[in-house]
DNA sequence: GCAATAGTGTCTCTTAGACACTATCTT
DNA sequence: AAGATAGTGTCTAAGAGACACTATTGC
């Protein structure tokens, strides 16, 4: 070890306080959601879908009145999921939601309020889930804002970094996990899979998708039919006159990789 | 934000000091590395080949004597990352080399010496690159260890998690990215790419691998042939009787999806 | 000539990728 | 009938996966 000298054998000689500490430990979470509205057409159709990203506007001392993302600090006496979990909760009042560590921000001065490391964190958050506290403040000082928008914007601290690191994240997690399902009902149509994905990853195209999810034998197994009771196909037709066959993910996700 | 009340409006009123803060900042590396060593043929032959890690024997307390991961006190004036390289530096005097950031530990209680959240970095270095510094302190307090034998001891802190999870990560990255070449020379003949993945992760098997690796669409690109100035193919027998051909990265990394 | 690695031939089955086409049902 | 989504047919080229086979060369 380097800076302090634990030279004792013992905790009594161990003296912490004469060496630089953090000042407090920080977990910022990039709380995205994804949200649909109607699109006005004649017939049923999807509805058009955009990714967003909670803030929350600052009231004090430091970047009084900016936008920020949402967090808090960490306490000794909870790890630092707990911490962003609570954060979260208290935030947006949601629990059980799919959460994930990503990256460490540690630059020097990246805080004026001292030596602070922040822990980020990136939650998908479906928008149902949000829905009651989106009603409750309203025009007030948390809000979502398409993820576009918010990376143009002058956030807080290192903040817009955090929100860039974030996205590349769940783009990439998109593609080689099962996080869509963190935006999706628990059970969904080929339709909205394929709409969350291209939310999230604009450039994703595959024409041939269904077939691909459904019954190429390295895939097969993602997803699978939902059946009713009494073991026929169940299908909705909340968004297309055609009813479709709706889908459940079973928890397997493929093993990738570049060699093979 | 939570736990510090920042009601006022200038960093005047601001008192960092009335909650309670971290006890440090604390970096551990994981230093992996993969060592060769001649089997005994009558013929010229691949080295069989083995991870291993890279710990300390600690000399004071806390866990004095035990052994654990290299480590050390990332200072306020430099990021974390930069915590990490002085430390590798410090300890095995290699610099430039392969590290990367995986994850945050903060169970409450993880270390006596008080509040200390650990950053862990993996770090990927070439056994030439190590040789004179095991030359130096062989027989002393830092010593390599196969992975699967340092998985099995008692080590100080949570290292043991650490390592494990250091452990999947790199597994997990040797299959998805291209790190593969922190652990081999600027030029490699296919049979050594193959023995390093193979050594990472055991269950890896690709009977095909030349092939695939040199001549399907999507991979095409990732390695590419070396040739001499005239422009020969360069090709190599240091482990083989008939000459192979010496390949090496490009940069390139495949996109990978279970989409598409 | 044999040990050890390097690399090719060849076969079958599956998948990729493209595009045209059919199906269903409500307004 | 039109509009909107759901889903299939079909074709070609590429790739996966298996296994036998040839190539090279120092000992």
């Amino acid at each position: 070890m380097t800076e302090p000298n634990f030279d004792a054998e013992t905790a009594a000689n161990y003296s912490p306080r004469n060496y630089r500490t953090p000042d407090g430990a920080p977990a910022d979470i990039v709380i995205f959601t994804i949200t649909s509205t109607e699109r006005n057409t004649s017939k049923k159709s999807l509805p058009s879908r955009r990714l967003e990203v909670l803030l929350i506007q600052r009231k004090s001392w430091p970047f009084a009145g900016q936008w920020a993302l949402p967090g808090g600090f960490s306490k000794e006496t909870e790890t630092l999921l707990a911490s962003a979990k609570r954060e979260l909760q208290e935030e947006t009042g949601v629990e059980n939601v799919h959460i994930e560590y990503f990256n460490a921000y540690s630059e020097p001065g990246r805080d004026p309020r001292g030596w602070m490391i922040s822990h980020a964190f990136c939650a998908l958050v479906h928008e149902d889930t949000l829905a009651s506290r989106r009603a409750a403040d309203d025009a007030a000082d948390v809000r979502l804002f398409p993820v576009q928008e918010a990376l143009e914007m002058e956030l807080a601290f290192d903040h817009r970094q955090i929100l860039h690191d974030a996205l590349k994240h769940i783009r990439h997690s998109m593609l080689t996990t099962t996080i869509a399902r963190a935006f999706l009902p628990e059970e969904f149509t080929i339709g909205e899979l394929y709409q969350v994905i291209e939310t999230v990853v604009p450039e994703f195209v595959e024409r041939n998708f269904i077939r691909k999810i459904t019954s190429t034998r390295s895939r097969k197994g993602i997803i699978e039919e939902v059946r009713d009771s009494r073991g026929e196909l169940k299908m909705s037709s909340r968004y297309s006159q055609r009813a479709a066959q709706l889908y459940r993910f079973t928890g397997f996700s493929p093993q990738l990789s570049i060699y093979s």
